[in-house]
DNA sequence: CCGATTTTGTTCGCACGTTCACAAGCTCCT
DNA sequence: AGGAGCTTGTGAACGTGCGAACAAAATCGG
């Protein structure tokens, strides 16, 4: 009946191996649209509507689901409910994941109260800051800790991702900090390269440099139509050659 | 002398049609390490220092460089404002670029308080929210405006960029008025897909799916140790199937 | 002036990601 | 029961991106 029967190797082997990474990185966008409409009281949905709500195009949509295995049914398409439970078993989603935050500035405290990461199973156990002058201080639910605390916190609510948002130049060692604790995923927000060992995952959000890029395609648009010529800051010195004089 | 003189084709024809993708992705990066060598006074970089500053590997910055043309000297390196120079030309930041946001909710007003912004060129010149009672309310050095106002404040400004920071049941419409104003490149925060018409660009920018894609290798390596039954949650009904009763 | 040394710019092979197109499989209608 | 009509899952073609390796060009020492 099943063709989904070779267990053939070493030892429990699911379906699972090497999802590639550019799927993993759209798991979530289908979660969330299953999640909608999940809401919408939809129960069943066919390739084709889901790739729509999740914006991508349905070839690439059932690829992707392949690679977690067999969940829809054809001539019928998936159900929602269904395909939402194993995506979020494939995540990792099916528990919660103890969160800290690392640098409670604007940026910070604008995630401690976002509320998307507890509705989507991460939950912030700790803000912690350097500046003294700020433990103790409410936020959103949570009190700022003192970053002497750091060890302790992680290994209390067994942290494994940190989100580190502090100025750039305080990044890296924040960073070297908590891997030293145990920590084994960054999510970072400073505009700053992070280097960690083997076996530390690190992903970055850099606000500035999404607007650059966008800036970069704006400015072609632009060119199309205008001049090519944009005014504006002055030339450095080309590069300072070492001229030969040449005697002519 | 200079072999810098291809200038041959049609008309004042540049080394610039057609930055892949990725590359475009990475020029910020390569600004901002160019940034930091220049106030630590270092005048020229190799290709190798550069590329460990960028945490990146010295072939590929060589050949993203390369897109933008020869500005290099071999056996030396590049100089670090004359790149650095080029490379925000590439991307477009000889001029400022006004960006306003729309939803100033706690992300928005961390956006609107962020100075790395600012010291890449983009000024944000309006802060905009649907909320009545918000309206005048003082952020940072500029007052929430009126949702009413939109189409005014992006002609006056001659906005073309726009960031969307709202709750994610009202992101698609806001971006809809965006477009209609005359907006073509958006910064989404919101957690929903927006869809756009063709010449205009739409970048995101989802704090929770990084999570998550942390989330999923951190699962992945507890895998590799632990026990592979995570528990937690109830297993939905599977599919559902129509089943054919079938006499034993 | 010439050869050794350094470092860029580029070519090539490979791996990954995307899209098309279609066979396999399911349901429904006659 | 059988065929028509959908929809999934996947094989194969195509395009993009990455890293190694190397030739071209510049400096420096003799």
């Amino acid at each position: 009946m099943t063709p989904r029967n070779r267990r053939n190797s070493t030892r429990d082997e699911r379906p699972d191996r090497g999802i590639p990474e550019a799927t993993v990185a759209r798991l979530p966008i289908y979660l969330r649209a299953l999640t909608a409409l999940s809401e919408q009281g939809i129960t069943t949905s066919s390739s084709e509507d889901l790739a729509t709500s999740a914006g991508v195009n349905s070839a690439k949509l059932r690829k992707d689901l392949s690679y977690l295995g067999s969940y829809g049914t054809r001539g019928v398409g998936y159900d929602v409910d269904y395909l939402r439970y194993q995506i979020a078993r494939e995540i990792g989603l099916t528990q919660d994941w103890p969160v800290v935050i690392v640098g409670i500035g604007n940026l910070g405290q604008a995630l401690a109260n976002y509320s998307g990461f507890a509705s989507r199973g991460f939950q912030i156990v700790s803000l912690i800051d350097a500046d003294r002058q700020r433990v103790g201080e409410q936020v959103g639910d949570l009190e700022i800790a003192a970053y002497a605390d750091l060890a302790e916190i992680v290994e209390k609510h067994g942290v494994a991702i940190g989100v580190i948002a502090t100025p750039a130049p305080a990044a890296q060692g924040v960073c070297d900090d908590l891997v030293a604790v145990g920590v084994t995923s960054i999510l970072n927000f400073a505009p700053a390269v992070l280097s960690v060992p083997d076996g530390v995952d690190v992903r970055k959000v850099d606000l500035s440099i999404e607007l650059q890029i966008l800036a970069y395609h704006e400015q072609r648009k632009a060119m199309s139509d205008d001049v090519l010529a944009p005014p504006g800051l002055p030339v450095p010195e080309p590069p300072a050659v070492t001229v030969e004089v040449e005697s002519a």
